[in-house]
DNA sequence: ACAATATTTAGATATTTGTATAAATATCTC
DNA sequence: GAGATATTTATACAAATATCTAAATATTGT
């Protein structure tokens, strides 16, 4: 299992900016929008959640529309439960 | 969903203790043993990881032993499966 | 080509973190 | 209680990280 993926997800701003990518797609401007810090600072998130393939982005004229990638979710589920028993899904 | 699980889980070290514990409960010692760092170290390690509730703890005579607390990885699981899409177990 | 908008990259800084060594605490045995 | 073993805590330090401002890059429209 991948360790920038996991040091992708110890970030609180960073797993708010996947659970924005939950309700629908966005570009950088509206995610960074959403959070206090400089527009600098979420593209700088954003860069770490795409380099831990989390994301995954299309240019859109001048935008850049940010999406996730659930494979890798689906990646995640799956080291826990086959490693840390498979019970966990039982009611989810 | 507590930002300690999530740091706690960042670190290869900690992930590797946790699977250590996934086969069987172990005493700091043996714990430590495994690694080519400090005990110390180890023993840091530990300590985040029960602060993030991941593992606990039974003092055995002069030995500690550490378990897995298998309640919180259902927990994890059970975020990402409801966050993001809840296909990830359909071949785990 | 220029100005405006969207986003990223570069450089600087403060905080956090992983590791080490040394000291402290707890338990056991004699 | 003294000495041995097991583990944690304290302190220090180097490396990683989150944030900022400023500069660079990309696209659009005039």
């Amino acid at each position: 299992m991948d360790d920038s993926l996991f040091r992708a997800l110890a970030d609180p701003t960073r797993r708010k900016i996947l659970e924005l990518l939950t309700e629908k797609d966005r570009t950088a401007g509206e995610i960074a929008e959403q959070f206090p810090i400089a527009f600098a600072s979420v593209s700088h998130h954003l860069g770490v959640l795409k380099a831990a393939d989390l994301v995954a982005t299309e240019r859109e004229g001048q935008f850049i529309r940010y999406r996730l990638n659930t494979t890798v979710f689906q990646e995640v589920v799956r080291y826990f439960m086959t490693r840390f028993g498979g019970e966990g899904d039982k009611n989810a």
